[in-house]
DNA sequence: ACTCTAATGATAAAGTTTTATCAATATTAT
DNA sequence: ATAATATTGATAAAACTTTATCATTAGAGT
């Protein structure tokens, strides 16, 4: 099945935030971090951030709160940001000069390791530090270097096209900055991010916020 | 409150991406799609298909579907898309670059009238056709420009002061790349889009992918 | 004209996520 | 030492989202 379901995945959408939070409370100097503070932090309910914290495996002192360096490790870990994950970006565009250039990532682990466009121009420059590569090595690349996850940031009407060849190349996992639906294979992992859907919220909520007529 | 709840909040999700298939069969030149086919496309159920659409006050017809215009009207109005909306975007980097030189949202009535930045070399400049003004110039231009919401793309630490710059400055709606949470007046609408959340699912999926260990 | 079928839309059930309640506990203050 | 308190973690309830069931309907085929 391509639909595997992750359970609590709204729990772990909101795990980063925590993170990049509590990163923060340790420089500080302290040594423990109640969810009462993370929640207020970030808004939202304590007890949300109890439950969330608890699918880590961390377990909280009563009175304190949860150790900070056993928490970070703990949600680390859970990610999989506690181990350096190669990865190529597929599409030398701006989208990927802001992924690449974006600092948060290298404390998530992940490692761009090469990029590649159809752009003869762009072939042989680097973005952040990031080689751009022509399509045609492609193959080659991905057996060379060590890895399993594809970020496609081309045109949509590429996006099909050149998740088949990432995937023929040995790609494991896409993340999807496109908003097109890609048809994969089912063992290929994938997750699509698609601006528009926030952007269509946030529309709602702007709606909603605007003072109505009132209706008799 | 800032926590304004919107109900059904996956559902206008996933319009958009409803939004661009049905356009695309509309310049197809069909006349009606069905919920089925939006299904399969996008690889989800039916039947939720036609509940999200339900939101928006389409109704289809048995054996048919729904009407392709007035569901594109449909969609586009509850979204508040057939309206243009000004925005303006703070911090003129890559990112910025990438969202004003991304198609779909000229499709969905944003149209970016300006560019703020610190960095005195950008100023003066233009990304996408966009001017490049200097933050100083803040107040004047969103009281000159009929704009509401603002697209913040600066640096996290920065996020805070600038979202209060913009808030004072008039702005009523921030749509929020940082990763920073913001404290902000409660009649204030913010969306944030954080990009680290979507990769820890992804993260997440690659591990659950992986072949297990049998356990005894 | 009649039957069959694909599709909607209403209602209900199942599943998931969020929030509430509360006992247990370690720490701090008295 | 004792009492008070902030906090966790377990269990339960509520809210929300997704999925199932099915009657109804418009169109297509016979």
């Amino acid at each position: 099945m391509d639909k595997q379901k992750i359970p609590a995945t709204p729990s772990i959408k909101r795990l980063p935030a925590y993170l990049n939070f509590i990163r923060q409370v340790k420089d500080e100097g302290y040594e423990f971090i109640s969810g009462t503070v993370i929640a207020q932090e970030l808004q939202i309910e304590p007890i949300q951030v109890r439950k969330d914290l608890a699918i880590t495996g961390i377990i909280g002192k009563p009175k304190k709160g949860y150790p900070i360096i056993p928490l970070i490790a703990a949600i680390e870990h859970f990610l999989g940001w506690d181990d350096t994950r190669n990865a190529i970006i597929v599409g030398a565009g701006n989208l990927a000069s802001a992924l690449t250039g974006y600092p948060g990532f290298q404390n998530h682990g992940l490692k761009f390791v090469a990029a590649f466009d159809c752009d003869e121009k762009k072939i042989g420059t680097n973005i952040h530090g990031v080689p751009v590569f022509s399509m045609n090595s492609l193959n080659e690349q991905v057996k060379n270097l060590d890895v399993s996850l594809a970020v496609l940031t081309v045109p949509s009407q590429y996006a099909q096209v050149t998740a088949n060849r990432v995937v023929r190349a040995g790609i494991k996992a896409i993340w999807n900055f496109t908003n097109e639906k890609l048809n994969l294979p089912q063992e290929i992992v994938s997750q699509q991010e698609d601006l528009t859907s926030g952007y269509a919220l946030l529309c709602v909520k702007m709606d909603a916020q605007k003072p109505k007529l009132v209706k008799e």
